[in-house]
DNA sequence: GCGAAAGATGTAAGCGCTTACACGAAGCGA
DNA sequence: TCGCTTCGTGTAAGCGCTTACATCTTTCGC
């Protein structure tokens, strides 16, 4: 580690033999610099092996062309996958990546994101629309463009990209109901903070309404995100509600703890008992039996989102609403209930 | 989106009728103010809703408490492990993390790291020591701190905070040799860029030689990270090598992807072939049959990683290197060779 | 060939914060 | 009581960059 100082804008334009404005031109603008200037200006500056300084940039530029995004979890493949297509189209147009993730846990998101806003962030990705109002305030006070992703909802207005949670696992529901399940229950995320979760329980409780069965009496087993605390959470389950022909989760990894669960049992899936998930994973074509779920396009959600959030900071728009479609993606996982006529 | 302009320090101290200094200090050193304006100073910050300025806090102090981290990819949830130990004990001590990841493509990491330092990361965690001299040379030229993980080598003389991964697959290597396979093949990732990879398979090859078997004959698959990538080049392999009778892949995701591919081509694991991975990620134990594979102390080498990162900024010590300890994971992928007497 | 418009570059005023240094007040030992 | 240290606070000089505005040159219509 060298320890003699970086080189500055100053440096450049004096080997250059000009001033630091044009220096600045030549870097941030430069057609707005003749062509032998700027080649003398850009040969200092691969001389010097010189580099703006962040701080001074955003803070003589008032922006850091940062957008950031907080997510529960890295450790979910979806959400990793929506961000890698997110990431691009930022990095297409010079802005950068910042990612904080919240371990699906309020306080710490609340945290998370007022850090990424004390970073510089311009503008930020949020999964859900669950979070206080306090945090809404602040971010509207600081002028912070944010867009929600993964929900839609046409009750909020603020900016969203993503889709309808409820009608996906209403139209999945059927599929199931349709097979003459008629004891369903539901594996969830902790719902009290999450709103996808909730629309995706509410669209279990639609169908089972559509089917004239009453809405209220299904078993929701709530638990926290992860594949052992899914087998757990149906073992428990299927010991408390032996009568269970199909257990709808909430997303896929706490299905595949089900189908774990169900492993450990013995219980066949789908013989004994249907499993479906929810985001299609690609791990959940790789389950035994591969696991019926919703597919969600994370990619495009991605790419659509970074898009849209760029306009929004460029003409200082407000945002549209925009829910895309998913897709029921039926395998293995799911059958027709036991001892039905085939 | 309020225009009006954010609440700055000198307003603060207006308000609090002292100098932008003490309020600096109050916010920065709280203990070399009197209590008494310390509550005052305090009162204005939160009434106003007060925030400090990113970029003119860098550009003042010099440093961002930033430290960035490029992975190969989010998909893993290996990596997002180790990062989440990571980012937790660098909030413990107000630092933020800024994370990148690089798709297991050199120039684009390349790119990410400047990037990084760019944005003025105080220092940084990089997975293995594959990377051009560029670019260490001018990681040494701005002096930030550089902690290698993942990996760690004798004859490399910068920090790491890894394990070896040449000795962890001998081990695991030999236990296949043990169990009378004699024809092994390797699935691997691209070797060029990826001292990981190579350092495991190298030890497959060290094991053959210990057992007395020509260690240049192995058959190395090499093919990019994926499931479905892993399953064409098992496949592949078969075809090419049809008296393999155990796959060792150098890590869990190509692992879980030759099951799959022996699952399609009909064959039984581990009675028709046997395969083993690396990493020990989740579903590993949640594949049919579970993966025997060599776990790595993620959340472990995350922390301590953290932590070390942490000396070397704060006393501006050159780091250690650490290998930590890894652990075979028998379990049912891998059986002992076909037609062996019981 | 002249004046105006357009183009290239320079000048310098900040951006909001940290911190070295200066200053006055209070506490202390002799 | 006097000088010395210690403590709390203020003053003001940057940190390295962007950009409005000023200045000087060139171009071009007529």
């Amino acid at each position: 580690m060298s320890d003699h100082a970086l080189p500055t804008l100053a440096d450049v334009a004096q080997k250059a033999g000009v001033s630091t404005a044009t220096v600045s031109r030549c870097l941030n603008s430069p057609d707005r610099v003749v062509e032998e200037t700027r080649k003398r200006v850009m040969a200092a500056v691969r001389e010097l092996g010189y580099a703006p300084n962040f701080g001074a940039q955003a803070l003589a530029a008032k922006q850091t062309n940062t957008v950031g995004a907080v997510i529960p979890t890295m450790e979910n493949a979806v959400f990793a996958r929506g961000l890698q297509a997110f990431q691009q189209e930022l990095g297409r147009h010079g802005k950068t990546l910042l990612v904080a993730s919240s371990s699906y846990d309020a306080a710490l998101e609340d945290e998370q994101i007022r850090a990424l806003v004390a970073r510089g962030a311009d503008a930020l990705l949020l999964i859900g629309y669950d979070r206080s109002r306090e945090l809404y305030e602040f971010l509207d006070k600081r002028g912070v463009p944010t867009l929600v992703s993964w929900s839609c909802s046409e009750t909020e207005a603020r900016a969203a990209m993503g889709f309808d949670n409820r009608l996906s696992m209403l139209r999945l529901a059927r599929e199931v109901l349709k097979l003459g399940h008629r004891h369903i229950a539901c594996l969830s995320a902790p719902l009290s903070t999450n709103d996808r979760a909730r629309g995706r329980v509410q669209g279990i409780r639609n169908a089972l309404a559509e089917f004239g069965l009453p809405p209220n009496t299904l078993p929701v087993f709530e638990t926290p995100y992860g594949i052992d605390t899914g087998t757990a959470a149906f073992k428990a389950l299927v010991e408390k509600h032996p009568g269970t022909t199909a257990i709808m989760c909430v997303n896929d990894v706490l299905a595949l703890g089900a189908l774990r669960g169900a492993r450990e049992r013995g219980l066949s899936v789908p013989n004994d008992i249907s499993v479906t998930g929810f985001d299609d994973i690609e791990i959940a074509l790789l389950a035994e039996p591969p696991l019926t779920t919703v597919h969600v396009p994370h990619r495009d959600m991605g790419q659509r989102a970074a898009r849209m959030l760029l306009d929004m900071l460029r003409d200082g728009t407000k945002g549209a609403r925009v829910a895309l479609p998913t897709e029921i993606m039926m395998r293995g996982s799911l059958g027709p209930v036991p001892g039905a006529p085939r």
